[in-house]
DNA sequence: ACCAGAGTTGACCAACCAGTCAAGATTCTT
DNA sequence: AAGAATCTTGACTGGTTGGTCAACTCTGGT
Protein backbone atom coordinates (compact mmCIF):
# COMPACT_ATOMS: atom_id res chain seq x y z
CA UNK A 1 0.00 0.00 0.00
CA UNK A 2 1.31 3.43 0.85
CA UNK A 3 4.97 2.65 1.38
CA UNK A 4 6.38 6.04 0.70
CA UNK A 5 5.53 7.86 4.34
CA UNK A 6 6.70 4.25 5.75
CA UNK A 7 9.93 4.48 4.14
CA UNK A 8 10.13 7.74 5.00
CA UNK A 9 9.52 7.70 8.71
CA UNK A 10 11.19 4.84 9.08
CA UNK A 11 14.37 6.22 7.64
CA UNK A 12 13.86 9.29 9.60
CA UNK A 13 13.58 7.12 12.92
CA UNK A 14 16.52 5.47 12.55
CA UNK A 15 18.91 7.99 11.50
CA UNK A 16 17.84 10.15 14.45
CA UNK A 17 17.63 6.80 16.80
CA UNK A 18 21.21 5.94 15.46
CA UNK A 19 22.26 9.53 16.71
CA UNK A 20 21.02 9.04 19.99
CA UNK A 21 22.27 5.53 20.83
CA UNK A 22 25.82 5.80 19.52
CA UNK A 23 26.15 9.04 21.74
CA UNK A 24 24.73 7.81 24.65
CA UNK A 25 24.29 4.07 24.42
CA UNK A 26 21.01 1.73 24.83
CA UNK A 27 19.60 2.48 28.50
CA UNK A 28 21.31 6.50 28.09
CA UNK A 29 18.87 6.73 24.68
CA UNK A 30 15.71 7.94 25.28
CA UNK A 31 12.57 7.65 22.92
CA UNK A 32 11.56 11.18 23.20
CA UNK A 33 15.47 12.31 22.34
CA UNK A 34 14.61 9.92 19.42
CA UNK A 35 11.12 11.34 18.14
CA UNK A 36 12.49 14.83 19.05
CA UNK A 37 15.79 14.09 16.55
CA UNK A 38 13.45 12.52 13.91
CA UNK A 39 10.77 15.69 14.22
CA UNK A 40 8.08 12.96 14.97
CA UNK A 41 5.79 12.54 18.25
CA UNK A 42 6.33 9.72 20.61
CA UNK A 43 3.38 7.67 19.96
CA UNK A 44 4.56 8.04 16.25
CA UNK A 45 7.79 6.41 16.85
CA UNK A 46 5.91 3.58 18.43
CA UNK A 47 3.83 2.97 15.01
CA UNK A 48 6.37 1.93 13.12
CA UNK A 49 8.44 -0.04 15.62
CA UNK A 50 7.15 -1.96 18.63
CA UNK A 51 9.75 -0.68 21.09
CA UNK A 52 12.77 1.07 22.10
CA UNK A 53 14.58 -1.95 21.88
CA UNK A 54 12.78 -3.21 18.31
CA UNK A 55 14.45 0.62 16.75
CA UNK A 56 18.34 -0.82 18.43
CA UNK A 57 17.49 -4.37 16.99
CA UNK A 58 17.03 -2.80 13.35
CA UNK A 59 19.73 -0.88 13.49
CA UNK A 60 21.89 -3.51 14.47
CA UNK A 61 20.87 -5.97 11.83
CA UNK A 62 21.69 -3.28 9.02
CA UNK A 63 25.08 -3.01 11.03
CA UNK A 64 26.11 -6.06 11.11
CA UNK A 65 26.34 -7.12 7.49
CA UNK A 66 27.83 -4.00 6.45
CA UNK A 67 30.64 -5.44 9.50
CA UNK A 68 31.29 -8.85 8.29
CA UNK A 69 31.77 -7.71 4.14
CA UNK A 70 35.24 -6.29 4.35
CA UNK A 71 37.00 -9.44 6.05
CA UNK A 72 34.95 -11.74 4.01
CA UNK A 73 36.16 -9.57 1.24
CA UNK A 74 39.45 -10.44 1.74
CA UNK A 75 40.76 -12.70 -1.12
CA UNK A 76 42.94 -16.63 -0.72
CA UNK A 77 43.79 -15.86 -4.69
CA UNK A 78 45.13 -12.19 -3.83
CA UNK A 79 48.71 -11.04 -3.02
CA UNK A 80 48.77 -11.18 1.01
CA UNK A 81 50.12 -8.21 2.43
CA UNK A 82 48.09 -6.32 -0.18
CA UNK A 83 45.28 -8.31 0.68
CA UNK A 84 44.97 -7.10 4.43
CA UNK A 85 46.45 -3.44 3.40
CA UNK A 86 43.26 -3.17 1.16
CA UNK A 87 40.82 -4.74 4.51
CA UNK A 88 42.87 -2.21 6.68
CA UNK A 89 42.17 0.67 4.03
CA UNK A 90 38.13 -0.87 3.97
CA UNK A 91 37.90 -0.01 7.57
CA UNK A 92 39.30 2.66 8.02
CA UNK A 93 37.62 4.78 5.20
CA UNK A 94 34.16 3.02 7.39
CA UNK A 95 35.48 5.04 10.25
CA UNK A 96 35.30 7.66 8.40
CA UNK A 97 32.53 8.07 6.83
CA UNK A 98 29.96 5.97 9.50
CA UNK A 99 31.58 6.92 12.71
CA UNK A 100 27.49 6.53 14.43
CA UNK A 101 27.76 2.99 13.35
CA UNK A 102 31.31 2.19 14.92
CA UNK A 103 30.30 3.83 18.01
CA UNK A 104 27.34 1.91 17.99
CA UNK A 105 28.64 -1.02 18.27
CA UNK A 106 31.38 0.15 20.56
CA UNK A 107 28.95 1.27 23.37
CA UNK A 108 27.74 -2.48 22.86
CA UNK A 109 30.97 -4.04 23.03
CA UNK A 110 31.84 -2.00 25.19
CA UNK A 111 28.59 -2.70 27.77
CA UNK A 112 29.05 -6.25 27.46
CA UNK A 113 27.83 -7.54 24.09
CA UNK A 114 24.65 -8.25 25.65
CA UNK A 115 23.08 -8.15 22.19
CA UNK A 116 25.11 -8.79 19.83
CA UNK A 117 26.87 -12.22 21.88
CA UNK A 118 25.11 -14.83 19.33
CA UNK A 119 26.32 -12.48 16.53
CA UNK A 120 29.96 -12.63 17.64
CA UNK A 121 29.81 -15.86 18.61
CA UNK A 122 28.61 -17.73 16.00
CA UNK A 123 29.15 -15.74 13.16
CA UNK A 124 31.83 -13.37 13.54
CA UNK A 125 33.68 -15.94 15.10
CA UNK A 126 33.61 -18.36 12.29
CA UNK A 127 34.77 -16.19 9.74
CA UNK A 128 37.16 -14.35 11.94
CA UNK A 129 38.58 -17.82 12.59
CA UNK A 130 38.51 -18.82 8.90
CA UNK A 131 40.41 -15.77 7.72
CA UNK A 132 43.00 -16.22 10.86
CA UNK A 133 43.21 -19.87 9.24
CA UNK A 134 43.85 -18.33 5.87
CA UNK A 135 46.51 -16.08 7.28
CA UNK A 136 48.11 -18.38 9.00
CA UNK A 137 49.04 -20.34 6.12
CA UNK A 138 50.11 -17.63 3.86
CA UNK A 139 52.78 -17.12 6.82
CA UNK A 140 53.13 -20.79 6.83
CA UNK A 141 54.44 -20.37 3.00
CA UNK A 142 56.54 -17.62 3.82
CA UNK A 143 54.56 -15.23 2.02
CA UNK A 144 54.10 -12.70 4.99
CA UNK A 145 56.20 -11.93 8.34
CA UNK A 146 54.97 -14.18 11.27
CA UNK A 147 52.45 -12.62 12.97
CA UNK A 148 49.62 -14.06 15.21
CA UNK A 149 46.92 -13.63 12.59
CA UNK A 150 44.29 -13.29 15.44
CA UNK A 151 46.01 -10.53 17.11
CA UNK A 152 46.59 -8.87 13.75
CA UNK A 153 42.66 -8.90 13.16
CA UNK A 154 42.22 -7.39 16.64
CA UNK A 155 45.07 -4.91 15.78
CA UNK A 156 43.38 -3.56 12.40
CA UNK A 157 39.79 -3.12 13.94
CA UNK A 158 40.87 -1.39 16.80
CA UNK A 159 43.25 0.70 14.70
CA UNK A 160 40.90 1.97 12.50
CA UNK A 161 37.73 2.19 14.96
CA UNK A 162 39.70 3.97 17.46
CA UNK A 163 39.48 7.03 15.25
CA UNK A 164 35.66 6.85 15.09
CA UNK A 165 35.32 5.89 18.55
CA UNK A 166 38.04 8.25 20.19
CA UNK A 167 37.08 10.89 17.73
CA UNK A 168 36.30 13.77 20.66
CA UNK A 169 39.58 12.93 22.41
CA UNK A 170 41.34 13.42 19.04
CA UNK A 171 39.74 16.50 18.45
CA UNK A 172 40.29 18.09 21.60
CA UNK A 173 44.07 17.11 21.46
CA UNK A 174 44.38 17.95 17.92
CA UNK A 175 42.13 20.70 17.24
CA UNK A 176 43.65 21.93 14.13
CA UNK A 177 42.69 19.99 10.59
CA UNK A 178 40.61 16.66 9.80
CA UNK A 179 41.83 14.43 13.02
CA UNK A 180 41.62 11.26 10.52
CA UNK A 181 44.69 13.49 8.18
CA UNK A 182 48.19 11.07 8.25
CA UNK A 183 46.36 8.28 9.65
CA UNK A 184 45.85 6.30 6.33
CA UNK A 185 49.39 7.44 5.49
CA UNK A 186 51.01 6.05 9.34
CA UNK A 187 48.73 2.50 9.46
CA UNK A 188 50.10 1.93 5.41
CA UNK A 189 53.40 2.15 6.78
CA UNK A 190 52.76 0.37 10.39
CA UNK A 191 51.38 -2.91 8.31
CA UNK A 192 53.61 -2.76 5.58
CA UNK A 193 56.81 -2.73 8.24
CA UNK A 194 55.18 -5.10 9.91
CA UNK A 195 53.78 -7.85 7.10
CA UNK A 196 56.60 -7.65 4.61
CA UNK A 197 58.32 -11.15 4.85
CA UNK B 1 37.30 12.85 63.86
CA UNK B 2 36.23 8.79 63.00
CA UNK B 3 37.28 8.79 59.28
CA UNK B 4 37.44 4.53 59.44
CA UNK B 5 34.59 4.15 58.47
CA UNK B 6 34.35 6.88 56.18
CA UNK B 7 37.16 5.59 54.38
CA UNK B 8 35.33 1.81 54.18
CA UNK B 9 32.18 3.28 53.10
CA UNK B 10 33.80 5.60 50.50
CA UNK B 11 36.02 2.82 49.11
CA UNK B 12 33.30 0.25 49.06
CA UNK B 13 31.29 3.14 46.87
CA UNK B 14 33.47 4.28 45.01
CA UNK B 15 34.55 0.41 44.07
CA UNK B 16 30.60 -0.74 42.92
CA UNK B 17 30.27 2.89 41.28
CA UNK B 18 33.17 1.84 39.14
CA UNK B 19 31.71 -1.67 38.35
CA UNK B 20 28.11 -0.03 37.00
CA UNK B 21 29.52 3.20 35.69
CA UNK B 22 32.28 1.33 33.43
CA UNK B 23 29.35 -0.84 32.67
CA UNK B 24 26.64 0.95 31.19
CA UNK B 25 28.16 4.79 30.99
CA UNK B 26 26.86 7.78 33.30
CA UNK B 27 23.08 7.75 31.98
CA UNK B 28 22.66 4.19 32.01
CA UNK B 29 23.76 3.79 35.92
CA UNK B 30 21.78 3.93 38.93
CA UNK B 31 22.20 5.14 42.00
CA UNK B 32 20.29 1.59 42.76
CA UNK B 33 22.51 -0.51 40.99
CA UNK B 34 25.42 1.09 42.50
CA UNK B 35 24.37 1.23 46.11
CA UNK B 36 23.27 -2.83 45.96
CA UNK B 37 26.73 -3.66 44.13
CA UNK B 38 27.83 -1.61 47.59
CA UNK B 39 25.95 -3.25 50.04
CA UNK B 40 24.95 -0.13 51.59
CA UNK B 41 21.32 2.01 50.75
CA UNK B 42 20.63 4.62 48.46
CA UNK B 43 20.62 7.29 50.88
CA UNK B 44 23.67 6.28 52.43
CA UNK B 45 25.35 6.94 49.07
CA UNK B 46 24.22 10.56 49.02
CA UNK B 47 25.39 10.67 53.00
CA UNK B 48 28.92 9.82 51.35
CA UNK B 49 28.90 12.29 47.92
CA UNK B 50 26.27 15.24 46.86
CA UNK B 51 25.30 13.26 43.98
CA UNK B 52 25.76 10.62 41.08
CA UNK B 53 27.75 13.08 39.20
CA UNK B 54 29.92 13.37 42.34
CA UNK B 55 30.47 9.76 42.50
CA UNK B 56 31.40 9.52 38.77
CA UNK B 57 33.70 12.66 38.82
CA UNK B 58 35.57 11.97 41.89
CA UNK B 59 36.27 8.38 39.72
CA UNK B 60 37.55 10.58 37.16
CA UNK B 61 39.68 12.50 39.01
CA UNK B 62 41.50 9.38 40.63
CA UNK B 63 42.20 7.59 37.12
CA UNK B 64 43.31 10.92 35.40
CA UNK B 65 46.66 11.32 37.38
CA UNK B 66 47.13 7.23 36.77
CA UNK B 67 46.60 8.07 33.28
CA UNK B 68 49.30 10.98 32.23
CA UNK B 69 51.92 9.03 34.67
CA UNK B 70 53.13 6.27 31.83
CA UNK B 71 53.13 9.13 29.18
CA UNK B 72 54.89 11.27 31.62
CA UNK B 73 57.57 8.43 32.41
CA UNK B 74 59.11 8.58 28.75
CA UNK B 75 63.01 9.64 29.44
CA UNK B 76 64.16 11.61 27.53
CA UNK B 77 67.55 10.35 27.91
CA UNK B 78 66.36 7.11 27.10
CA UNK B 79 67.08 5.07 23.87
CA UNK B 80 64.13 6.02 22.01
CA UNK B 81 62.68 2.42 20.75
CA UNK B 82 62.81 0.70 24.19
CA UNK B 83 61.24 3.97 25.84
CA UNK B 84 58.50 3.49 23.24
CA UNK B 85 58.09 0.06 24.14
CA UNK B 86 57.66 -0.09 27.65
CA UNK B 87 55.10 3.07 27.37
CA UNK B 88 53.62 0.41 25.40
CA UNK B 89 53.92 -2.56 27.61
CA UNK B 90 52.71 -0.02 30.51
CA UNK B 91 49.71 0.77 28.76
CA UNK B 92 49.30 -2.81 28.13
CA UNK B 93 49.83 -3.71 31.70
CA UNK B 94 47.12 -1.02 32.86
CA UNK B 95 44.36 -2.20 29.89
CA UNK B 96 44.91 -5.57 31.99
CA UNK B 97 44.85 -4.88 35.74
CA UNK B 98 42.47 -1.83 35.48
CA UNK B 99 40.09 -2.87 32.77
CA UNK B 100 37.10 -1.15 34.36
CA UNK B 101 39.15 2.32 34.64
CA UNK B 102 39.73 2.17 30.86
CA UNK B 103 36.11 1.27 30.18
CA UNK B 104 35.08 4.15 32.18
CA UNK B 105 37.16 6.14 30.48
CA UNK B 106 35.85 4.47 26.77
CA UNK B 107 32.71 4.99 27.74
CA UNK B 108 33.59 8.92 28.38
CA UNK B 109 34.96 9.76 25.45
CA UNK B 110 32.85 7.53 22.93
CA UNK B 111 29.73 10.26 24.68
CA UNK B 112 31.40 12.54 23.48
CA UNK B 113 33.67 13.40 26.57
CA UNK B 114 31.29 15.95 27.98
CA UNK B 115 33.37 15.65 31.43
CA UNK B 116 36.75 14.84 30.49
CA UNK B 117 36.99 18.16 27.86
CA UNK B 118 38.50 20.23 29.84
CA UNK B 119 41.50 17.61 31.00
CA UNK B 120 41.95 16.27 27.58
CA UNK B 121 42.32 19.75 25.89
CA UNK B 122 44.40 20.99 28.16
CA UNK B 123 46.91 18.71 30.48
CA UNK B 124 46.64 15.37 28.38
CA UNK B 125 46.78 17.87 24.96
CA UNK B 126 50.32 19.77 26.53
CA UNK B 127 51.50 16.46 27.93
CA UNK B 128 51.12 14.33 24.22
CA UNK B 129 52.09 17.48 22.27
CA UNK B 130 55.63 17.47 24.46
CA UNK B 131 56.38 13.75 23.98
CA UNK B 132 55.11 14.26 20.13
CA UNK B 133 57.96 16.82 19.86
CA UNK B 134 60.47 14.40 21.70
CA UNK B 135 59.56 11.64 19.57
CA UNK B 136 60.02 13.97 16.24
CA UNK B 137 63.25 14.41 17.28
CA UNK B 138 64.39 11.25 18.20
CA UNK B 139 62.92 10.62 14.50
CA UNK B 140 65.33 13.77 13.32
CA UNK B 141 68.24 12.13 14.82
CA UNK B 142 67.82 9.01 12.84
CA UNK B 143 67.43 6.91 16.16
CA UNK B 144 64.00 5.89 15.15
CA UNK B 145 62.85 5.04 11.47
CA UNK B 146 60.47 8.01 10.42
CA UNK B 147 56.92 8.07 11.96
CA UNK B 148 53.89 10.64 12.65
CA UNK B 149 54.50 10.94 16.30
CA UNK B 150 50.85 11.72 17.04
CA UNK B 151 49.43 9.12 15.15
CA UNK B 152 52.49 6.71 16.94
CA UNK B 153 50.51 7.76 20.16
CA UNK B 154 47.36 7.16 18.98
CA UNK B 155 47.86 3.64 17.76
CA UNK B 156 49.47 2.85 21.13
CA UNK B 157 46.59 3.91 23.38
CA UNK B 158 44.20 1.68 20.85
CA UNK B 159 46.13 -1.40 20.79
CA UNK B 160 46.10 -1.80 24.00
CA UNK B 161 43.34 -0.61 25.43
CA UNK B 162 41.44 -2.65 22.58
CA UNK B 163 42.39 -5.62 25.07
CA UNK B 164 40.20 -3.80 28.10
CA UNK B 165 37.14 -1.98 26.42
CA UNK B 166 36.29 -4.87 23.43
CA UNK B 167 37.13 -7.97 25.76
CA UNK B 168 33.44 -8.59 25.63
CA UNK B 169 34.20 -9.27 22.02
CA UNK B 170 37.60 -10.90 21.95
CA UNK B 171 36.43 -13.18 24.69
CA UNK B 172 33.69 -14.23 22.39
CA UNK B 173 35.36 -15.18 19.22
CA UNK B 174 38.29 -16.66 21.25
CA UNK B 175 36.58 -18.64 24.27
CA UNK B 176 39.39 -20.85 25.25
CA UNK B 177 41.99 -19.07 27.46
CA UNK B 178 43.22 -15.92 28.37
CA UNK B 179 42.21 -13.12 26.14
CA UNK B 180 45.27 -11.33 26.47
CA UNK B 181 47.49 -14.34 25.68
CA UNK B 182 50.07 -13.28 22.90
CA UNK B 183 49.02 -9.76 22.97
CA UNK B 184 52.40 -8.49 24.55
CA UNK B 185 54.18 -10.75 21.71
CA UNK B 186 52.45 -9.64 19.08
CA UNK B 187 52.39 -5.74 20.19
CA UNK B 188 56.30 -6.15 21.08
CA UNK B 189 56.78 -7.66 17.06
CA UNK B 190 55.10 -4.97 16.05
CA UNK B 191 56.59 -1.71 17.44
CA UNK B 192 59.92 -3.82 16.90
CA UNK B 193 59.39 -3.39 13.19
CA UNK B 194 57.99 0.05 12.70
CA UNK B 195 60.45 1.64 14.98
CA UNK B 196 63.43 -0.02 13.57
CA UNK B 197 65.36 2.97 12.22
C1' DA C 1 27.08 5.43 82.01
C1' DC C 2 26.23 9.23 79.26
C1' DC C 3 25.68 12.05 75.30
C1' DA C 4 27.05 14.58 71.18
C1' DG C 5 28.08 13.72 66.82
C1' DA C 6 28.51 10.38 63.14
C1' DG C 7 26.23 7.02 60.46
C1' DT C 8 21.94 4.85 58.59
C1' DT C 9 17.46 4.21 56.43
C1' DG C 10 12.17 3.75 55.38
C1' DA C 11 9.12 6.60 53.39
C1' DC C 12 8.55 9.92 50.40
C1' DC C 13 8.66 13.36 46.17
C1' DA C 14 8.95 15.38 41.62
C1' DA C 15 10.77 14.41 37.26
C1' DC C 16 11.34 11.23 33.80
C1' DC C 17 10.75 6.87 31.44
C1' DA C 18 8.60 3.32 27.91
C1' DG C 19 4.53 2.28 26.27
C1' DT C 20 -1.06 2.65 25.56
C1' DC C 21 -5.25 4.37 23.69
C1' DA C 22 -8.95 6.61 21.77
C1' DA C 23 -9.94 10.22 18.93
C1' DG C 24 -8.78 13.02 15.22
C1' DA C 25 -6.23 14.29 10.73
C1' DT C 26 -4.45 12.90 6.35
C1' DT C 27 -4.03 10.16 2.27
C1' DC C 28 -5.40 6.67 -1.13
C1' DT C 29 -8.74 4.43 -4.00
C1' DT C 30 -12.68 4.41 -6.44
C1' DA D 1 -16.90 13.26 -3.47
C1' DA D 2 -16.83 9.72 -0.09
C1' DG D 3 -15.50 5.88 2.49
C1' DA D 4 -11.71 3.13 4.04
C1' DA D 5 -7.17 2.70 5.37
C1' DT D 6 -3.31 4.89 7.00
C1' DC D 7 -1.10 8.13 9.81
C1' DT D 8 -0.75 11.26 13.90
C1' DT D 9 -0.99 12.84 18.63
C1' DG D 10 -2.65 14.73 23.40
C1' DA D 11 -3.49 12.74 27.45
C1' DC D 12 -2.63 9.15 30.16
C1' DT D 13 -0.46 4.99 33.06
C1' DG D 14 2.55 2.37 35.87
C1' DG D 15 7.17 1.94 36.87
C1' DT D 16 11.83 3.93 37.63
C1' DT D 17 15.06 7.53 38.77
C1' DG D 18 17.91 11.00 41.51
C1' DG D 19 17.46 13.13 45.53
C1' DT D 20 15.28 14.66 50.40
C1' DC D 21 14.09 14.29 55.15
C1' DA D 22 12.91 13.16 59.69
C1' DA D 23 13.69 9.71 62.73
C1' DC D 24 16.47 6.27 64.12
C1' DT D 25 20.89 3.58 65.62
C1' DC D 26 25.61 3.30 66.48
C1' DT D 27 30.29 4.96 68.03
C1' DG D 28 33.85 7.31 70.57
C1' DG D 29 35.26 10.40 74.07
C1' DT D 30 34.51 11.69 78.72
Amino acid sequence: MNTRIQRRNRRLILDAALDVFSAHGFRGATLDAIARQAGLSKPNLLYYFDSKEAIHRALLDDLLETWLEPLRAIDPAGEPAAEIMAYMRHKLRMARDYPRESRLFANEILQGAPRLSDFIASELRALVEDRARLIAAWVAQGRLAPVDPMHLIFSIWALTQHYADFDAQIRLIRPQGDPMQGAEAFLTTLYNRLLAP
